[in-house]
DNA sequence: CTTTTTGTTGATTGACGAGTCAATAAACTT
DNA sequence: AAGTTTATTGACTCGTCAATCAACAAAAAG
């Protein structure tokens, strides 16, 4: 009973699927028909919407990306003056959702593919620029000329504190994450206008 | 002709071959044959001497370790005082060997493998403790009760810049990754010490 | 010199998995 | 109603690969 319409909510239900399939194996080693299954259909569908596994990751990537920086967005939103706003980023950096072992396997096997995949690489590359473009519009107004070097220590930063605290064992802690980062940005403040 | 003490030989190079074999895949979707066949022999006697492929993974990451390690207490005792020691370790980080593909690639995929295999994290959390120690050991006489704080901050700092560094696409640039990292050690230290 | 230990491999097993294909069925078009 | 497009899957192909085993070779031990 074929009802039409069906390839963008199949493609949802992949992409969901890949997401918590990824963060079951810890890894990429994913087999097409456990995301199928798990996304309620068979293989064979999965290979029809998407042409290959890589697309299905890509999509995934995609996704997880979209999602991060949807956050990002929101987070802006709410708040006004360069220091909120550089709060507002580093918060949603950091947010529960990022830390659920499905978002934190994800990023990790994104990093590994983003070695060998262009596509990959490329969508990699693109999150980076927009924090940094983000970061360094919030820095402007409080470290003028250095704020291009400022955002690439704090970008650097959130993503070795997410790494760290990601692979921690312990269930991650947000707040003291989020605190390590604004402690290094209280540094650099200080030492930038001064 | 079966020399003795074959033991320690085969598994130096099965664990050579495997580093350089996780490079070329960029993952660890490596055969054992890839690796027994780079490193000489036959897939069987891969198997006699490490009993699975995960050993075989778990030996080379302890390598990879082991090398970090070595160079950085060569680093250290070539210099004398908190601050150049401080440099040294930073350096050491981002020596232009720990930019080869074959090194990347393994980090990144140990960091993977860290999630599910506990050998794995146990010993990402060893060079974690290892790091984290010989920073505290410098910060102490520079800024007192905070070496602690400061130390999470530089450690993640370099995973951090490590990682954008190694992904960035174009060569990576060691002196660039040690002066951001050194940037935000000053920022610190002027405010810790303040 | 024969028994044990160590080194070594080709062949095999047993399992799994990506991607294709042919076939079925329902909807939409003309 | 005939033809086309979209949805859907079971079965199949073709390949791969980790791990085991039986067998052979040479050195050391007794």
């Amino acid at each position: 009973m074929p009802k039409l319409g069906m390839e963008p909510i199949r493609k949802a239900a992949l992409v969901k699927a890949t997401i918590v399939e990824i963060g079951r194996a810890g890894s990429l080693d994913v087999t097409v028909s456990q995301i199928a299954k798990r996304a309620g259909m068979s293989a064979a569908l999965a290979h029809h919407y998407f042409g290959s596994k890589e697309d299905i990751f890509l999509a995934a990537m995609r996704h997880i990306l979209a999602i991060y920086g949807a956050e990002v967005r929101g987070a802006l939103a709410a708040v006004d003056g360069p220091k909120p706003r550089l709060q507002a980023i580093i918060r949603a950096s950091f947010s529960a959702g990022n830390f659920r072992k499905e978002t934190v396997s994800a990023w990790l096997n994104f990093y590994v593919l983003a070695q060998t995949v262009p596509e990959a690489r490329r969508l990699l590359r693109l999150y980076q620029r927009r924090l940094q473009s983000n970061l360094v519009h919030c820095l402007r107004p409080l470290v003028g000329a250095h704020a291009g070097r400022v955002a690439s220590g704090i970008g650097a930063l959130i993503d070795g504190v997410y790494l760290r605290e990601a692979l921690k064992g312990e269930a991650p802690d947000s707040a003291s994450a989020v605190a390590t980062v604004l402690d290094f940005v209280a540094a650099e403040l200080k030492e930038k206008t001064a």
